[in-house]
DNA sequence: TTGACATATTCCTGTATGGGAATATAATCC
DNA sequence: GGATTATATTCCCATACAGGAATATGTCAA
């Protein structure tokens, strides 16, 4: 099996960050799609088809007006991801509090503790 | 140009439900892989391979000790997706507002409000 | 060394991309 | 109707997967 489709859900449409652009971009008011490529210097059927996306995981939704679509983000759409991200705020709370322990108790140290374990390619 | 890479950033790498459940099981306490095998009941290669990706982007930490490699969940790494989807949380309450507004003005109209304006195939 | 255990890597394959170019659909205006 | 504007879809292609199976690497123990 491949990768999940990126319309299988949220997590998957905001991975791309052309799509985390348009979010951000339509989350202030709605706006025609060439709004969208104009602002975001993006060609068009680019644009159309990140918006049939975000459209089909529910992060945006449209209104027609003669022949512009105004698309809109929905926020409420996101809110899953934010609170799933959320699940981990204590813990990196925690962990600030650990560096900062040990940052206070030992001057300088360790200033390049986290090489990696992966084997480098000689 | 293909999908971007799972390695490419968080975003990416979180997209996958099983390194999200991986991540979970992880932010608690370090695991060797096995503990990740036997409780997500997945094959260890696939957890292995996910486990790389994870590594890869900075959302788990590694330590070996004997021949168990114990994973931890990088909590700091999870952050920057937490305050990205934090950008647009004024934005569903304010829509939450709306939708309240007009629930209470108007009593158990529209039900199937959101019609999709995709054509359907028929 | 040999064997057992723990984990990682490689090879294969079907599938879903995202970009570019071209074209199609839809609505408006003359 | 025909032309124009706005948006969507289709076709092609290179690429990166995730899963399964098999195998490799690494570490300890006898």
């Amino acid at each position: 099996m491949p990768r999940a489709s990126t319309t299988s859900d949220a997590f998957n449409a905001v991975a791309e960050p052309r799509r985390r652009d348009i979010l951000s971009f339509l989350v202030t008011q709605e706006r025609p799609v060439n709004d969208i490529v104009a602002t975001l210097n993006l060609p068009q059927p680019s644009v159309s088809k990140h918006l049939r996306v975000l459209l089909e995981v529910g992060l945006v939704d449209v209104r027609r007006e003669g022949r512009q679509m105004f698309y809109r983000t929905n926020a409420a759409a996101i809110r899953p991801l934010h609170e799933w991200t959320g699940t981990f705020e204590r813990y990196w709370a925690h962990q600030l509090a650990r560096v900062k322990e040990r940052a206070e108790a030992s001057e300088k140290p360790n200033r390049f503790p986290n090489s990696s374990p992966l084997k480098e390619k000689p």
